[in-house]
RNA sequence: GGGCGUUUAGCUCAGUUGGCUAGAGCACCAGCUCGACAAGCUGGGGGUCACAGGUUCGAGUCCUGUAACGCCCA
């Protein structure tokens, strides 16, 4: 079932995949599953259990497969629907399962490539397993918790001597497959015993007392019990002091036949009898509680039981080697980039993977036996009784147990193109440029296919053999009180829900823009009404535009746009063009965030609270006006603009707005599409260094500058929002005093007044409310509600602001270090700034002293 | 034990190489049935940037240390 892990995932994957496709490239991204070994067969064994009280074992090998199939007929496409209800705009026809016939045919040819060049090996080494499943994993697969336990200190008599020898112990049960006794070389304490032996109790051991450098004195009695069947520590002292290696536990994890009389009991209990024996003995010396790591299976949850048994293993170090290089040259990069490290360190200190499973559902390891046990592995089947290809004698069996699901997966990235064949799609599209994935997948997953593609793609060159580019590690989704979304806690949230409950675009836009680069999200639920607020938006301004856009022969073609002459249009355009660049700029990166930040500033702020309202007066003026007539050529002029800025936008929203962006390009008049009739395979914007005006961005700025100040002040005077009064904007030098003079009109629309008196003499209206922007300050009348008091406050409160710049600048200015070591340039800009200050200081202490009526 | 991340407004988060009066959304206060949108518009209040040192003319930003929370590895 999808997460919102998924969704964050999915929905960057899809912008990209969107983005590029625009861009015209040959953008591919292929979906799939993979059959999750040991989860899937635990679900459906427990089902069949539950439902018909059957067990795997009493159905056989073939019936149990078969079942797993028809579950998955019904369940394992469940995670592709809801990715199309994402959004994902995968290559649907391609859509891979790990265990399809061509994967299956890949899995084999690898593992015999690597049989042959020996770097699959098999034999009995201490494995992690998991008791409830019954099976081996690997050391990705297990994880520690801390909890509260015990450690038993136990006294083992040494032979030939009244001594004892005391060894504290978290698992005194597993004193009964003991075969040594370790103590630090150096320790004074037990140097006279090493060489000696242990009569083990319970037992009819003698098992030898060694020294050890790995022992640390300090910890517990300085005397350790090596247990080389069931701890990875003491299997390595085992082989150091060739110790025999006894298992005491069954598969299911119960006590075996080498346990005497606790033969069958389940760990605990005999790891209370045991104890209870010690103290009848007379050899219990204490208990004390610890806090402790216990190793648990990822998958069952359950106590891992280190034990040796036979299993299927690849080497791992010479592997890693390129894969190491890869990050070294740059060839594989990640992001955010600390993630680096943590791909390295794993590589680095890399262990024998262990590759077998004890499973039925999976790729069967296809290695075959004769008579002798000689294996022998092979691509295609052998069959029973066929000869053995080296020896000759008749083959017996195959291999019983599975490999790893990443023994499949980890070929993804060139077995869903065809390898091993040469294929077309493999010379198309590998190495490719972008995987996403979660962190807790890096060594499981990414780190192996890194490693697959150095190992089996030889008949490529080096430098084409990583299967992509960056590796972006996506943020963890957790609650909004930070926990981690899980099943078991039950505070996820369900995508679907939040699609069905928001839209899938409100749900991707939302994710992208409340996740910074891997930086963990904290996501309640009505964070979601974001995106909602969002795309709502973008709806209703386009409803807006396209209603304006009725007649669509009239439209200007939009390079026409550009002529206009209305500073608005100019200032819109020089906006879109910058932000089409940021966006295009963010993407490029994979800075997802950063283009949906800039989507919304321009969306919002630009386009919809600025733009939009001011193209409304030229619309209006142009109703009715004859054909020809300024006014009508004006509203043309708006009308292109509209279309033109609006048609861009939809393009540059699409990869993160897929449905309402679509929708609404239906809608868009013929000749602003230019006969691209989806948006989808539309082409991505180009940047338009042209339409940026740097002069267009001041004036209209500072209109905006001044219109909001006039607001202000029509707010403290509490003039009524139907009232349009007559303001005056004084200005403090003549190029705005012209820009005003330009723009009456629409600073008197956007303002809604009934007039602007410009002036540049200094002089200013009595009885007026006031407030300063950048360049001047404006100046409205009195009305009935007015109270002095409240605009005196609000003036008073805005100079204490511009007084406490004016001193840190002024505290920089006046102090000769950083005028001797500051950029020249932030110095100019300081001064700059300062006569800015200072101007509105003027201002507001002359408009302030002009308040006295 | 080692590594990494986080700590900025009531909440959730931005803040490029140190340099405009530290920003946004939500929440809050006041006003608005103005011909796209009340899921909206307009205006406003709100922050000793976790703490302590240091470097620097200048630190939210760099360095050292501390604390809290979280993740990973052993």
């Amino acid at each position: 079932m999808l997460h919102m892990g998924h969704a964050l995932n999915n929905t960057m994957q899809d912008i990209v995949i969107r983005h590029k496709r625009m861009c015209g490239y040959d953008a591919l991204w292929v979906p799939g599953t993979d059959h999750a070994g040991i989860a899937t067969q635990a679900v459906v064994e427990k089902k069949l259990y539950a439902e018909e009280g059957k067990t795997r074992k009493e159905m056989g090998r073939e019936s149990f497969v078969q079942e797993i199939w028809k579950w998955r007929e019904h369940h394992g496409d469940a995670i592709l629907n809801q990715l199309k209800r994402l959004g994902a705009s995968c290559d649907w026809s391609r859509t891979k399962f790990t265990l399809d016939p061509d994967m299956a045919h890949a899995v084999r040819v690898a593992f015999v490539r690597l049989w042959e060049k020996e770097k699959i090996y098999r034999g009995a080494r201490l494995v992690n397993w998991d008791c409830k499943l019954q099976t081996a994993v690997s050391d990705d697969e297990i994880e520690y918790v801390t909890q509260k336990s015990s450690i038993w200190t136990l006294r083992y008599p040494v032979k030939g001597s009244e001594e004892f020898l005391s060894v504290a112990t978290t698992r005194p049960e597993t004193m009964l497959g003991d075969t040594g006794v370790a103590v630090h070389p150096d320790d004074e304490r037990f140097g006279h015993l090493v060489g000696k032996k242990i009569l083990l109790p319970l037992t009819d051991r003698e098992i030898p007392i060694i020294a050890d450098e790995s022992v640390d004195p300090q910890f517990g009695t300085g005397a350790v019990k090596v247990t080389p069947g069931h701890d990875p520590a003491d299997y390595e002292r085992g082989h150091r002091h060739n110790l025999p290696i006894i298992n005491i536990l069954n598969k299911d994890g119960t006590m075996n036949a080498e346990c005497g009389r606790f033969e069958g009991l389940p760990r605990d209990e005999a790891r209370k009898q045991v104890v209870a024996a010690f103290e009848e003995l007379g050899l219990f010396e204490g208990e004390e509680s610890i806090t402790n790591n216990v190793t648990i299976s990822d998958r069952s949850k359950t106590a891992i039981e280190p034990l040796v048994s036979e299993q299927w293993f690849v080497k791992m170090k010479e592997l890693a080697q390129p894969a190491i290089g890869a990050v070294q040259d740059g060839t594989l990069k990640f992001k955010p980039e600390r993630w680096t490290k943590v791909y390295l360190d794993w590589l680095e200190n890399v262990h024998d993977w262990c590759i077998s499973r004890q499973l039925w559902w999976g790729h069967r390891i296809p290695v075959w036996y004769d008579e002798d046990n000689v294996p022998v592995a092979s691509v295609e089947d052998l069959e029973i009784g066929a000869p053995h290809p080296q020896t000759g004698k008749p083959i017996v069996r195959q291999d019983e147990d599975v490999l790893d699901t990443w023994g499949s997966s980890w070929l993804w990235p060139f077995a869903t193109l065809g390898w091993p064949e040469q294929s077309a799609d493999m010379q198309r599209f590998y190495p490719t440029q972008f995987l996403s994935t979660a962190r807790d997948i890096i060594y499981l997953w990414v780190a192996r296919m890194v490693m697959a593609g150095y190992e089996l793609l030889e008949d490529l060159p080096e430098s084409e053999r990583n299967p992509f580019a960056t590796c972006y590690i996506h943020a963890t989704v957790l609650d909004g009180h930070g926990r981690r979304m899980s099943k078991s806690a039950g505070n996820g949230i369900d995508p679907v829900e939040m699609i069905e409950k928001y839209g899938a675009d409100a749900v991707r836009y939302s994710l992208m823009i409340l996740t910074r680069e891997g930086q963990d999200v904290k996501l309640a639920e009505n964070r979601f009404e974001l995106g909602q607020r969002f795309c709502n938006k973008i709806w209703n301004v386009a409803r807006f535009v396209l209603q304006n856009l009725q007649d669509a022969d009239e439209l200007g073609h939009p390079s026409q746009a550009t002529q206009s002459v209305a500073l608005e249009d100019q200032w819109i355009l020089s906006r879109l063009a910058g932000a089409t660049e940021a966006v295009s700029a963010a993407l490029d990166q994979y800075d997802f965030h950063d283009a949906a930040q800039a989507l919304y500033r321009f969306t919002w702020d630009d386009f919809c609270d600025w733009y939009v309202e001011a193209a409304k007066r030229r619309l209006w003026d142009g109703e009715g006006a004859a054909e020809g007539s300024p006014e009508a050529v004006s509203a043309a002029a708006a009308r292109a603009t509209l279309g033109h800025t609006l048609s861009t936008l939809l393009k540059l929203l699409h990869p993160f707005t897929p449905f309402l962006s679509e929708a609404l390009w239906a809608e868009v008049p013929e000749s602003l599409r230019g006969g691209e009739d989806m948006l989808m395979v539309a082409s991505w914007p180009s940047i338009d260094a042209v339409l940026k005006d740097s002069s267009a961005e001041a004036h209209f700025a500072q209109i905006q500058d001044a219109v909001r100040a006039i607001r202000n002040v029509r707010s403290l005077l509490e003039t009524p929002s139907c009232d349009k009064p007559v303001a005056v904007v004084v200005c403090g030098d003549a190029d705005s005093a012209a820009n005003f003079e330009q723009h009456k009109d629409l600073v008197n629309f956007l303002a809604r007044l009934d007039g602007l008196k410009v002036r540049n003499d200094g002089s200013k209206p009595s009885s007026h409310g006031t407030d300063v922007f950048r360049g001047g300050s404006v100046f409205l009348p009195f009305t009935d509600d007015t109270d002095p008091a409240k605009l005196r406050g609000s003036l008073e409160k805005k100079l204490k602001k511009v007084e406490g710049g004016m001193r840190a600048i002024d505290g920089k200015l006046g102090n000769d270090k950083f005028l001797a070591n500051a950029d020249p340039d932030v110095v100019a800009s300081e001064r700059e700034r300062r006569a800015l200050l200072e101007a509105e200081l003027a201002t507001l202490q002359a408009n302030l002293e002009g308040l006295v009526v």
